[in-house]
DNA sequence: TCTGGGGTCCTAGGACCC
DNA sequence: TCTGGGGTCCTAGGACCC
């Protein structure tokens, strides 16, 4: 019985939400990004692609390359959570079991798809397309076929705006002209290990033997890309399991170059860290720090505490304590704090009766104070505002003590701009949740 | 102009226990 | 006087993904 498995990709996803929500940006090349002097493009728009520009460049570069009608924003996380929500809710209404690799990407396998011919799937996936289309504005991107690798490998051939469909029993020359980075799991230093054996194509590596496979990619690897490059995936569709870590990451204008800063830095990613362990509602046993020095070595160090906590002050003490002076070696360039070994938090009576409860101590290590809810001391370009009069809109520029504000949202079409001084007080901070009316 | 931030999974060595 | 083997946990590093 033919088995169909769907991959759902949104096209340029960050880039589309933010010319979805500000429709002003629409047609524009548009970039999503941080932009201080070590940022890189997390997003780009179809538009800017035509300069050249790719997602995971640095943002400099891109800067010099986008053309004066185009756009950086700062990333809107929760927007693109809330569409993603709106997306996947209209998948899950035919296909109840989703795998989510991202905001924008998941795989399903449609019970009602199950021994469907060619047309069917076609049709299926059409209709998918138009209907998320019509009830979100965004476009995805889909590929069909007999496992998880090909329908991934054909939304990706299928993009932009498209829909490929892989006959069954057509796998393997579907696979084999393309390069063996096409495939899921094989990046840049598995592909120069092949390249080294003479190998550059998915139908090269499917005419290994498995011994030659696993002597080059190793036992595990090895054996499991030369079987998928065949086109052999029963690999099953399934809900991602619970979250097994959570982490915050900073990488630093410039490098840091004494502990006393650097802890300092640690510490308030510590607390960032914190935050998702607490929204997550898991507790931590063991902490893992990062730091990048600033030739990009990597190191790690990590300790396992011996009860799990999701104490602030217990979990940033030992991220500290596990620090490093980079005094020794330099600068550093990047900190990170991860909380791994998680649980579920037990509110069991007896353990918590058998448990000192932590000392009032835990307010040593303390989070930001909140951002104000009135109008921040500055605008900056991309910020969400709401005005008591003109409603909800978006900073399109700010600068000489003025600011221009662009009134719209998702369903208002292009709305007008108009000009404030930077204090006005008709002027507070939006709701990011607003620009999805 | 250098190279983000959030994850998953795998490997390998050593400690430790039976 | 020489020295098992299996299993699990912890730590560190690295490949890869979006």
């Amino acid at each position: 019985m033919a088995r169909w498995v769907i991959h759902l990709d949104l096209d340029a996803f960050y880039a589309s939400a933010e010319q979805l929500t500000r429709p002003t940006l629409a047609g524009r090349p548009v970039l999503v990004g941080g932009t201080g002097p070590r940022g890189v493009v997390a997003g780009a728009s179809y538009e800017s692609r035509a300069f050249g520009i790719r997602s995971a460049m640095p943002m400099a570069q891109a800067r010099r390359l986008l053309p004066a009608n185009g756009v950086i924003v700062p990333p809107r996380f929760r927007v693109y959570e809330r569409l993603s929500q709106e997306v996947f809710a209209v998948v899950t209404g035919v296909a109840p079991v989703l795998e989510k690799i991202s905001l924008d990407e998941a795989f399903a396998e449609p019970p009602s798809l199950t021994g469907a011919s060619l047309d069917e799937v076609t049709s299926f996936c059409a209709t998918l397309r138009e209907r998320i289309r019509a009830e979100t504005g965004l476009v995805a991107s889909i590929g069909a076929g007999n496992g998880k690798q090909i329908a991934k490998i054909a939304s990706d051939e299928a993009k932009p705006d498209g829909l490929l469909v892989v006959p069954q029993g057509t796998e393997r020359e579907f696979l084999a002209p393309l390069p063996v980075r096409a495939l899921w799991g094989i990046g840049p230093v598995a592909e120069g290990k092949l390249r080294f054996i003479g190998v550059q194509t998915l139908g090269q590596l499917a005419a290994l033997s498995e011994q030659d496979a696993v002597a080059t990619l190793g036992g595990v690897v090895g054996r499991d890309l030369r079987r998928l490059a065949t086109g052999f995936d029963d690999r099953p569709v399934a809900d991602r399991g619970e979250t097994k870590q959570v982490s915050a990451e900073t990488t630093f204008d410039t490098d840091i170059k004494d502990l006393t800063t650097l802890r300092a830095e640690v510490r308030r990613i510590a607390v960032g860290a914190h935050k998702r362990l607490v929204k997550a509602e898991r507790v931590a046993r063991t902490v893992v720090i990062k730091l990048r020095h600033t030739d990009m070595h990597t190191v790690t160090r990590s300790e396992t505490i011996s009860a799990p906590t999701d104490d602030l002050a217990e979990l940033a003490a030992v991220a500290e304590r596990l620090l490093l002076d980079p005094a020794e070696f330099g600068g550093i360039r990047l900190a990170g704090v991860a909380y791994s070994g998680l649980s579920v938090p037990h509110q069991d009576a007896l353990f918590s009766l058998a448990v000192p409860s932590a000392p009032a101590a835990s307010t040593v290590v303390t989070a930001p104070a909140p951002a104000p809810a009135a109008a921040p001391s500055e605008w900056r370009q991309g910020d969400d505002v709401v005005h008591e009069e003109l409603g909800t809109g978006w900073v399109q520029g700010a600068g000489h003590g003025r600011v221009t504000v662009r009134f719209e949202h998702r369903t208002s079409g292009p709305g007008v701009a108009r000009t404030f001084v930077q204090e006005d007080p008709a002027l507070r901070r939006g709701d990011p949740g607003d620009c999805l009316k």
